[in-house]
DNA sequence: GATAGGATTAACAATTCCTTAACGTATAAG
DNA sequence: CTTATACGTTAAGGAATTGTTAATCCTATC
């Protein structure tokens, strides 16, 4: 089977078969869960391009799951969904974002959610995905160590620091506040170009076509 | 005249004039309102067999007002149906379900309207189509990014800002307050002008077909 | 407490971006 | 037809942000 695959993780049975009917009738691989600790299970060896996860669940709830996910680097690049029940206080969701790609509110129709389900696979598509062949740095966080085209470099503190938060999301922008507050700590003072100094210094050691300035917001590393 | 009675309503003059005309040539009645509060006015006395609303408009948006009629023992059975347009958020409508008989999709052309609502006439047919989300921009906020038809722009600040605030209701008119206060804050004062070069650097790059101007009102994007 | 490498700062350069002003064009109103 | 009004276009100046450099300040280590 060629459809993407699709990890669906709901504890009501009932919505669960509805929606793996009507996926696996668009063509799509589906495999299910009941709760988030299976679904990581699932995940780790079927790697899913999208994971639809219900937000209301036993053992595990969907943004702890959403979390757990995004910080796993075997599930780097996975699209998640969240199924939101209607009047759901909003605000756990709003407030605290566990990094999903869309938000669908219960209940939904299956037409709703296959065209939905299309729309978040093609967008998927249209960025670019770094194969991992082509990543053309990679960090080794227990030795501070830099292997660029098999040159290592060790890089001080604050700069590999720097790096490491940049490139843990590559081509998302860390503004300027993000980076201080992750790197420097949020009482710690520091003058307004000291972070541009460490980028000076990372472009340097590993090609400035690495780290893209956006003006008025900040920085981003990208492959 | 023996055409059944068509409601008509949509907040935009031009749309409303070309599709009363081809409903007209069918043989229909037809009135029209231009927002939900007029609609239901109207309704009551002139007792409409279809009602076609649509969804974004000023006032009493097209949800509000199919819900407001179906509630209405005087519009018992009544058929309605949205105007969605292409590309719009229909969470809403998915989540949320007034009770419509039917979605089309917007831009229509008069002779898809003209059948769908023979149809829905003749048969009272449940056919419902959920707009298929055709976007041809897409902005990746974690990114700064902006994506159409796989090229990437880096836009600056200002620019991505006022694209995220008109992308944010695609089809939707966002007046130059509107625009002012959201982009620039309400203590800001900048000239006359300046929305309109920004504007114009962003039909420069990503075509001038997605910026519509209405005048003496504001600007809307469309996909 | 001397030393060395790293971190930070300050001063200035470079760049990008924002805004404005002036003029052009279109559309509606008188 | 003239006038008024709103929007479009262009180029240029200035404002704001970032880049660069070198000197200075820290801090861990010997």
């Amino acid at each position: 089977m060629s459809g993407e695959k699709i990890l669906l993780v709901d504890d009501e049975q009932d919505i669960v078969e509805l929606l793996e009917y009507n996926l696996l009738k668009e063509g799509y691989q589906v495999r299910t869960a009941s709760n988030g600790k299976e679904a990581l299970k699932i995940a780790s060896s079927y790697k899913p391009d999208l994971v639809i996860l219900d937000v209301m669940m036993p053992v595990m709830d969907g943004m702890q799951t959403c979390e757990a996910l995004r910080k796993s680097p075997n599930h780097n690049g996975v699209i998640i969904a969240m199924l939101t029940a209607r009047g759901e206080d909003y605000s756990q969701i709003a407030g605290f974002d566990a990094g999903a790609d869309d938000y669908i509110t219960k209940p939904v129709k299956p037409k709703v959610l296959v065209s939905r389900v299309k729309a978040l696979l093609r967008r998927g598509t249209t960025e670019i995905d770094i194969p991992d062949e082509n990543v053309s740095i990679v960090i080794n966080r227990d030795k501070y160590l830099v292997i660029k085209e098999g040159n290592e470099f060790n890089l001080p503190k604050k700069e590999f620091e720097l790096l490491n938060l940049l490139y843990s999301q590559p081509g998302s922008v860390f503004t300027r506040q993000n980076i201080l507050s992750s790197v420097w700590g949020d009482e710690v003072v520091v003058g307004d170009r000291t972070i541009d100094v460490h980028i000076r210094k990372l472009r340097e050691k590993l090609g400035s076509e690495h780290f893209v300035t956006i003006k008025g917001v900040g920085y981003k590393f990208q492959h």
